[in-house]
DNA sequence: AAACAAAAGAAAGACGTATGTCAAAATCAT
DNA sequence: ATGATTTTGACATACGTCTTTCTTTTGTTT
């Protein structure tokens, strides 16, 4: 009735534990008659090797690093904090994870820390990724000496590292286009679309795919040239303020990128009906603000999901067992569907 | 630099192995200050017991029972994949998940089944509850012979279950209610809301959300009374062309429980503007829908999420240890995206 | 100080798996 | 049949925890 364990496994199938063994993590030296026995015998009694007694044995222990920029950066403090959630959690199943402070928005200094690391360190690394050659470079050795990487939030460097985690960007500008339509019924209007830089690769996507769906057939909908704002808060403010003064028929924003505390600021200041706004990743700011009805729309990208996901990924690429690719859906939020 | 091991604990302690694991298990029998040392080194150190290393020595596996209904409902086949997705996985953790079959929305059978359990039959059963007083009986029960019950989708016996895992339906009420004030802008409407019972507990709360949400000022939208449609397609059919027919006014239709592939039907039919459609629960047909164009929005419990985070909960109480209430959050589906 | 109870320690075997060593058995080549 | 080789089995030890049994130490009571 209980699972049956590899000694039964060696019963049925008529051979001695050591052979069943040697099957199984395949150690070679078995007759090819042998090996089909003990085969079939797996099969038949459904055998599944208790993972935990084996990792317990084998003094088996995960090592783990992430490399997050610091700063209070809203969406990278969830990003931490998510990782921070696991490392008690994932203590007891025998994974340790570390934390490593970057520069944000420094692909170079990034890559420069993956260069210090060296083989056998430990079991696999997870970063943000970015355009960027030196990182890309970085990624390659990392691999190459054993050392799988996962991206995170951006993907970088995609013929060598061995995942990336992260919604589609593209589909989340879709979906934020969606609402964005929504709102306009089958009216027309003008969006604004608000991003960090255009070289960075998730907001070229999240643009586009907001841009796809606005151009679809019925409702008349123009998509202005998007803001560069460059996370930062100055810029912004003024480079918003001039766009709303200058065209007053803005009927909706699209906030792709950061520096969402500036743009709340000034949404507060505006009387009369405001424009429909939708922006990315839900953080204190951006909660209150929905809650305050001064936007309309959160797509998030779920980041403790995506932790979560990440590190049951590198536990599976660590074991060199094939990896299913995790999916990270683009999450909406609206006032009334917010955590707890 | 690897993990203590109780072992470690008890040296740092200056107490024999034996003590150290009097205190860790509560056996009693030890002195106040050798407690408060071993404690002490217990935080000292961060010792976190290897719980499979624990569970492998007390042979500990959990035997979980969920009571679903049989039939091929849209919803509640999916339901009962995500359970079976996980009985594989879960196997590997010493977890024993069966499934069994109750006829669909028949609390008394329910019931009936359940008090067929007896004690220490297994270590946690799960059930989709409802309001019935055979059923809250039912539960008592289990829980009196000290066997956990866990609702699912819908919260039943709220004194005597041990934890629920679902949405909170008030909020997705609310949620679909503002994609449907999304749609019609600052503009009127009338909203059809169409649902299988009106004395089911999650369809009523979904109905007083979207009420809550239509009602608030801004816009004049108008929430018709709602159709009762019993899940039967039939009625489904009628009562929604009817409906059509007599108020060609109707920009909006909220379909709160099941048979929404009767309703995608008609939909099909419609030609020129269809109103704004909302619909809960994505499966195969419902994402079809929203592909083709044929419907807006698809509400979501994430039922996979929903299931596993109710295994975490019921290994929780088995063990008896506290209990965080897992939250599952109502999740927007456009068809922009979907999952792939 | 003796008698007793409470507290502490020592030791052993188990859980299911991994891994190594060594000897026995089966198979092969000559 | 002899030796060489491959295959198999037996056994031991370990991982970190649980649990039981038995002894020893310590403390309290009279």
């Amino acid at each position: 009735m209980p699972n049956p364990t590899l000694h039964d496994v060696a019963r049925a199938a008529g051979v001695s534990y050591s052979t069943a063994d040697r099957v199984l993590n395949r150690r070679g030296g078995v007759a090819e008659k042998s090996i089909l026995r003990v085969q079939r015998a797996i099969e038949e009694l459904g055998y599944q090797r208790d993972i935990h007694a084996a990792n317990l044995s084998r003094r088996r222990s995960y090592d783990f690093r992430f490399y997050l920029p610091f700063g209070d950066h809203g969406f990278f403090s969830v990003l931490r904090r998510a990782v921070e959630g696991q490392i008690q959690q994932r203590l007891a199943e025998r994974v340790q994870i570390t934390v490593h402070d970057v520069p944000p928005l420094d692909a170079d200094a990034l890559a420069a820390e993956l260069s210090r690391i060296g083989a056998g360190e430990c079991d696999c690394v997870g970063i943000i990724g970015s355009d960027s050659a030196a990182l890309t470079l970085a990624v390659e050795r990392l691999e190459g000496i054993g050392i799988p990487v996962v991206t995170l939030v951006s993907d970088a460097a995609i013929d060598a590292r061995s995942l990336y985690v992260g919604i589609d960007n593209v589909a989340a500008g879709r979906t934020a286009g969606r609402l964005l339509r929504f709102a306009h019924g089958r009216g027309s209007g003008r969006v604004l679309p608000i991003l960090g830089k255009l070289d960075s690769r998730d907001h070229r996507d999240r643009l586009s795919g907001a841009r796809e769906v606005l151009a679809e057939p019925g409702g008349d909908l123009h998509l202005l040239s998007p803001l560069e704002v460059l996370d930062r808060p100055e810029a912004m403010r003024e480079k918003l303020a001039a766009a709303l003064a200058s065209d007053p028929q803005i009927t909706g924003i699209y906030s792709i990128g950061a520096g969402n505390r500036a743009l709340i600021q000034i949404l507060r200041q505006i009387t009369g009906p405001r424009p429909f706004v939708v922006l990315h990743e839900l953080t204190a700011h951006s909660r209150a603000a929905l809650e305050a009805d001064l936007i309309d729309a959160v797509i998030d990208q779920k980041p403790d999901q995506e932790i979560a996901l990440a590190i049951q990924a590198m536990k599976t690429i660590a074991d060199q067992l094939p990896v299913v690719h995790p999916e990270v859906n683009p999450t909406i939020f609206l006032r009334d569907n917010l955590p707890a």
